[in-house]
RNA sequence: GGGCGGAUAGCUCAGCGGUAGAGCAUCGCCCUUACAAGGCGAGGGUCGCAGGUUCGAAACCUGCUCCGCCCACCA
């Protein structure tokens, strides 16, 4: 870690005292003072040209341009900044890239907040170019905190590489990933369901939605009327307000109750039009609720499969914004949640009601807002994945590329094989712009830069798509756009694949598995042989850190008070594999007593190195002692221990065989057995002891 | 409904088949020339519960109980 190189650099001792060290380690002085030297020096620059060394390169994980680094960015720094090193330092030609990612939605919501604040002013009054410029302004001023905060951590990465997800480069390679995609046919436009925030007024992916399974809900059962007055049949929901949409009543097929049902009409409680009933197999439990469901297939996922299967009428009722459209008849203009209770009561009404339970009900609410999503049919742009899953799957099954801890292969795994096309478009303006222009009769013409005429009909005032890419899309070839692609570089033949890629769990499907998929399809390799997933950084109590929960420790506080190395040398001591990492403050008190107490060891060294100069003590000379000889052995062991825990990536391991030898074997022991031969009469132990202490 | 992880000293965690460990906290004694962010020493655990395998289990197997996480279209 960093105290190696304070160290020894500190007062290398050229036959005689070294620059005096201070009586403890005054980590704000010295951590500042090489983290100078580092950057000025250079030193961290990879040469993609040398091809004379073995290759070891790690691309960071991109942190979004939106904030400050919270632990889980200074857990990957102190990570890969350990392996950097080690690797560096082990004769391998290092690279370590660094980068920034848009953030696409988080950031265009902080900027539109700001403007709101400071200015007042929505990003529709200033328009969609002055807008992009604020945010460009924005992320001017705040982007280089990141590495600013990383420089304190002493993470020592290649910044003339450093990267960002919407500059010139990787915006081209975006497009041209874009456009080969379209012409394989594995981008496609197409009008379906869905999910749709109705506040950040934007479509997103399925990854984006969390489930809230706490919500107590009510299934409300209503009667329809037969069509031809022989009854009625009831149908249990809970989401009421969608039966304005309903264009079907489904039965199962077996249902005894319902058979001979099947095919007649209903008439809908609210609104004058008929609608049938069908037999459905797949949506139907017999079991629950009345065994009869209402369908509606523009605002539900299973319902619009059913649509599917039995060619029913797609009818939209709730509008982007959350409200009620007009084809809501009696709800109209209401919003949804209002629309829900006036449902019910008109139902109430009309003497329809058939009952109400309690009913727990998953929701899927918006990742970033906690808005209660919307199933919409909506026009957008999809990535068909299967085709890319394919390989993703067989690269892990062979081995190309390993999981650690290996059981995240099979979360891994069954996310593959069962993934659902990607929905890539999303509804804002900070981003990179989809690359598709449409004429006035409506044709598409897709292309890597802006087209003359349209390519079907040869019409000119083309329009751009409005809509931009997910974020996570250009974050799927970070791997090789950050190393100059589509160009053919020596950064890519040197360093592509990469050795290791290190990031949280938490980002397996978002981000692992897409590099996976576009890393193998567009570089024909895979983008990394080992993804070492680190665990989640929680506070004392092991609560995920989260801002709205306001327990977000910022690291740089902890560097300041504790200094880098300590809290570096915790997170790497907590880092065991298979497991949650709670940071107490005072695991990272004792780090910082020991980042003292390895300080003094060196400064115990160097005052007892008087006249003693390095090139002509031969180590373990005819005077070295039996302490002399233990010691050495024990650092050998040490060190084994170290490489052997590092090699299986057990950094709690390397930490421990570090702190144990320092503390309880050289310090506890040779130092005070050394005093005896540094502080007596016999120059040849003493010679031999010091040689000991250069080692 | 599936899958994964955890339960070991007051606290945070290692250990994962061979006499219970670390750091912090607690208590006692040491401010003698590397370090009081220190030294020496002490106390403290029937290793979640119940079975089983074994000469031997905290560790392996089975079941259970609590936590935590992920995935899933039960209206």
């Amino acid at each position: 870690m960093m105290l190696e190189g304070d160290a020894s650099a500190a007062g290398a001792p050229e036959g005689g005292l070294g620059p005096r060290l201070s009586k403890g380690y005054e980590h704000r002085e010295v951590e500042a003072r090489w983290s100078r030297a580092w950057k000025e020096g250079g030193y961290f620059h990879a040469d993609a040209t040398d091809r004379s060394r073995p290759p070891f390169s790690i691309v960071l994980p991109p942190p979004n341009v939106t904030g400050s680094l919270h632990l889980g960015h200074a857990l990957t720094a102190t990570i890969q900044d350990l392996l950097a090193r080690w690797k560096r330092m082990s004769g391998f030609n290092t690279l370590w890239l660094p980068g920034t990612d848009h953030a696409g939605i988080a950031t265009q919501m902080i900027v539109e907040k700001e403007l709101q604040r400071t200015e007042g002013v929505s990003r529709h009054d200033l328009g969609r170019a002055e807008f992009l410029k604020r945010v460009w302004a924005w992320k001017e001023k705040y982007g280089s905190r990141i590495a600013e905060q990383h420089e304190a951590l002493g993470a020592s990465l290649d910044w003339e590489r450093e990267r960002f997800t919407m500059d010139e480069g990787l915006s081209r390679a975006v497009r041209e990933v874009f456009v080969r995609l379209h012409e394989e046919g594995l981008v496609y436009r197409e009008r379906k369901l869905i999910n749709w925030c109705p506040r950040c007024r934007t479509a997103l992916s399925d990854l984006e939605v969390t489930r809230d399974e706490a919500h107590q809900g009510e299934l409300w059962s209503f009667a329809y009327q037969l069509s031809d007055g022989s009854g009625e049949i009831v149908v249990a929901t809970t989401r009421p307000e969608t039966m304005l949409g309903d264009t079907a009543v489904a039965v199962h097929p077996e249902d005894e109750r319902y058979r001979h049902l099947v095919g007649k009409k209903v008439v809908h409680p609210l609104i004058d039009r008929e609608i049938p009933i069908v037999a459905d197999a797949i949506l139907v439990d017999p079991a629950f609720g009345t065994g009869a469901v209402k369908v509606t297939p523009a605002h539900d996922f299973n319902d619009f499969e059913v649509g599917k299967r039995h060619d029913l009428e797609l009818l939209t009722v709730i509008d982007l914004d959350g409200t009620m459209n007009a084809e809501a008849g009696p709800v109209a203009g209401m919003d949804r949640f209002e629309a829900r209770r006036r449902v019910k009561e008109l139902i109430v009404e009309k003497g329809l009601d058939r009952g109400t339970k309690a009913h727990v009900l998953p929701l899927g609410k918006c990742q970033r807002c906690e808005t209660v999503l919307e199933p919409l049919l909506s026009q957008q742009w999809f990535v068909k994945i299967a085709p890319l899953a394919g390989p993703a799957v067989a690269a892990v099954q062979d081995g190309s590329t390993r999981f650690i801890p290996e059981g995240w292969t099979n979360t891994y795994m069954a996310w593959m094989r069962d993934i659902h096309d990607w929905c890539i478009s999303r509804q804002l303006w900070w981003g990179h712009q989809i690359p598709a222009w449409y004429c006035a009769d409506g044709h598409v013409t897709v292309d890597r830069s802006t087209p003359p005429a349209c390519s079907t009909c040869g019409k000119g005032g083309l329009r751009q798509d409005e809509d931009v890419l997910d974020t996570w899309f250009s974050s799927a070839l970070w791997p090789f756009s950050t190393m100059g692609w589509p160009e053919k570089t020596d950064t890519l033949r040197t360093f592509y694949p990469t050795s290791v890629m290190e990031t949280g769990h938490d980002i397996i499907f978002f981000w692992v598995a897409r590099m996976m998929m576009m890393g193998l399809h567009f570089m024909g390799e895979v983008p990394f042989r080992v993804v070492y997933l680190h665990p989640m950084v929680r506070d004392e109590k092991g609560q995920k850190m989260s801002k709205t929960k306001g327990n977000v420790i910022d690291p740089l506080v902890i560097t300041e008070r504790y200094g880098a190395d300590a809290l570096r040398f915790t997170l790497a001591a907590l880092t065991a594999q298979g497991r949650d990492l709670k940071l107490a403050t005072e695991r990272i008190e004792g780090y910082r007593a020991f980042a003292n107490k390895l300080w003094n060891a060196t400064r115990f060294a160097l005052m007892n190195l008087q006249g003693f100069s390095v090139g002509d003590g031969e180590l373990l000379g005819p005077a070295a002692g039996p302490a002399d000889r233990w010691i050495l052995a024990r650092l050998q062991r040490a060190v084994n221990e170290t490489l052997d825990a590092l090699e299986g990536y057990r950094f709690n391991d390397a930490a421990a065989a570090m702190y144990a030898f320092v503390w309880h074997e050289l310090c506890d022991w040779y130092i005070e057995l050394a005093k005896e031969a540094l502080y007596g009469d016999e120059p040849r132990a003493k010679r031999a002891a010091q040689s000991v202490l250069t080692h």
